[in-house]
DNA sequence: GAGTAATACTGCAATATTAATATATTCGCG
DNA sequence: CGCGAATATATTAATATTGCAGTATTACTC
């Protein structure tokens, strides 16, 4: 018996969630969620955000330019400058969860 | 010159944020985004499960695992089947997000 | 143009994830 | 017990991510 049974009351669209899955795949990750977290009360610089994470330059921007392949984030360049912000809604959203449904201890 | 600068008007707690990058890293997969998010309208056996995901018994129930090593979901055992269900509230709240957010094209 | 600050990129070793296949285990039943 | 269905685990090969060091690039200032 060969069902194919495309359940769907859930309703997801495979693209979608293939696409979902990229941008959450950026916020897995303690540096770049704290990247984020700092991107989200307003564009930063390279070198701010390096002192939010406590991470090298090197990291911040790698880390950067993995988001930016990814639609996340964004920059504008202001003379030696590099401005970054988030660019995709759902990460707001996300972080808000986060910090709302939060697990206090553990 | 050494300036410290530890800003935080940003707030999520190292700890919280690592526990957070965890949860969030089960849901940057397509399978276990599936998985999940057939497990939103109720506790499932595997074989309901790997219908919903179309994926091979063994991977669903490997992704299964993960998710459960992380406190994602947790099971019950009724006889010879394994009901799963989403014990991490966050879940509910992102997938929630996915959908409400959406990016319809792109 | 030289010097310097800010940012990006490249290559590489270490590690982690994934996917696939095969093999176990557990349970219910006759 | 012995079998079949449901689920779990082990193994392993392929691939992807990370972190790091070094170097390049770009843009200011003088």
């Amino acid at each position: 018996m060969s069902t194919i049974s495309v359940a769907s009351l859930s309703a997801i669209d495979p693209d979608v969630l293939a696409k979902a899955a990229e941008v959450i795949k950026c916020l897995g990750h303690p540096l770049r969620l704290r990247i984020l977290e700092a991107l989200e009360s307003g564009e930063k610089t390279v070198t701010e955000l390096q002192g939010h994470a406590d991470a090298t330059q090197a990291a911040v921007s790698q880390q950067l330019a993995t988001m930016r392949a990814r639609g996340v984030v964004d920059n504008r360049r202001d003379g030696a400058r590099v401005f970054y912000r988030i660019t995709e809604p759902k990460v707001m959203a996300i972080l808000a969860c986060i910090r709302s449904c939060d697990l206090p201890r553990e």
